[in-house]
DNA sequence: GGTCGATTAAAACATCCGTTTGACCATGGC
DNA sequence: GCCATGGTCAAACGGATGTTTTAATCGACC
């Protein structure tokens, strides 16, 4: 099953690479399944890319620039400011906005290749995990950590960062332990509409966390 | 470097073979590197194992027999009768204990092969992954879920499914995305006390967030 | 029309892979 | 002593791998 045609040769080698180092990984995949899913020679593969490493590079390059593109329309990368002057009310609902649309991102239907490709770098990290810690999860956790400043002030910058990783940490949670949630489940996939409830749960959960200690905070600073 | 010498070869084989899967992964291992590891001959894996996915397989089973082994001598599977009994101060020591030794165990020093070998199924799931949901995953969910419930009574079901997920979720992903968070923090391995000091955090953000989704839904409860 | 650089194609290369074979060796029962 | 047995070994097998080589093809430009 090859690629659609009306493309160059380089660009279908990197749609066939991504389907195929996503699904089955480096090691897993070989040029020549991927020249065969391009419909192209073996030695297309080094010609354009000097080297299957170097495919692979350019396969994640390619995937996360696509992601912060993505993010970027997705219009929840609202400018620094308008979270600085944003109300209790609107920050709340900026922090659900930003919780689903990763979640759907991540979930899918179908199963976006980024978070399986993501969850490989963490298996087995190359030269391209700085991209997608550049590209991806430093920008991400950056705007959480400014959201989650606003929503619990006077929080040390330490504090701030934890949960802001805590937050982070339960969505990307969601899609690399998929295998395991869909068999404790019992499903071969997640249900219509599980991103959105799952990102409901965890805004839930991780507000109430974020308030309980800033009220925890606030008595301990009063008991002073 | 080969194993331990006074050992029976189908042992010397298992130990090499824990060490390089969880490093190098299934395809990135080959059956030749684990010989020369263990200082025996090629045939050997196949003589004791039928295969290399037979070994691949053994080694999986023994790892997670041995977890769950590991995890009941720490003491930290009360049996479910004193949970039940136990006194809120009780139940949050429980809960903090539960995540420390999760998190120890996960994290090291030396970082166990386990979570690596966990990680690489949520990779590329293989007949093993219901072994580790069966040893590991599901206990640990059940164990966690039954505090949970007992510190927010009167929950559905499914909010202490959610809430256990997402507790047991924060702890897999300080494993899970350890390249990244060591990156992030320009270092090469967590320092010393990390997992005790993660644990703290974990166990603080959970618990107000249990609390107030337990006030929440008890204020609810007064509206209707 | 001819030249040249860029691209594609086929074939070959050397290496590595998982697996199998068959010989060798120790041990224990008869 | 001798065979049966279970374990180990070097060697080889067939196939797959990443890469390179060499030749053919294409398109632009003078």
């Amino acid at each position: 099953m090859p690629v659609a045609a009306d493309r160059t040769t380089s660009d279908r080698l990197l749609d066939a690479a991504v389907e195929l180092f996503a699904r089955h990984g480096f090691h897993g995949t070989s040029i020549r399944d991927i020249a065969e899913r391009a419909g192209v020679n073996v030695a297309a593969g080094h010609y354009h890319y000097g080297s299957k490493a170097g495919l692979y590079l350019a396969v994640l390059r390619a995937q996360f620039a696509e992601v912060r593109s993505e993010l970027a329309r997705r219009g929840i990368e609202p400018p620094a400011s308008a979270v600085r002057r944003a109300s209790r009310r609107e920050l709340v609902r900026l922090f659900e906005a930003r919780v689903t649309a990763m979640l759907e991102f991540l979930l899918g239907p179908p199963p976006s290749a980024h978070g399986q490709l993501m969850l490989r770098e963490m298996c087995d990290p190359t030269e391209a995990l700085p991209i997608i810690v550049a590209e991806f999860i430093e920008p991400q956790t950056r705007e959480m950590e400014r959201l989650v400043a606003r929503l619990i002030p006077d929080a040390a910058r330490e504090v701030v960062s934890d949960i802001a990783f805590s937050v982070i940490g339960q969505v990307l949670f969601y899609r690399f332990t998929m295998p395991v949630a869909l068999r404790l489940r019992r499903e071969s996939r997640y249900p219509r509409g599980f991103a959105r409830k799952t990102a409901r749960h965890i805004t839930t959960f991780s507000l109430n966390a974020i308030d309980g200690m800033a009220a925890g905070a606030r008595s301990r600073a009063r008991a002073r």
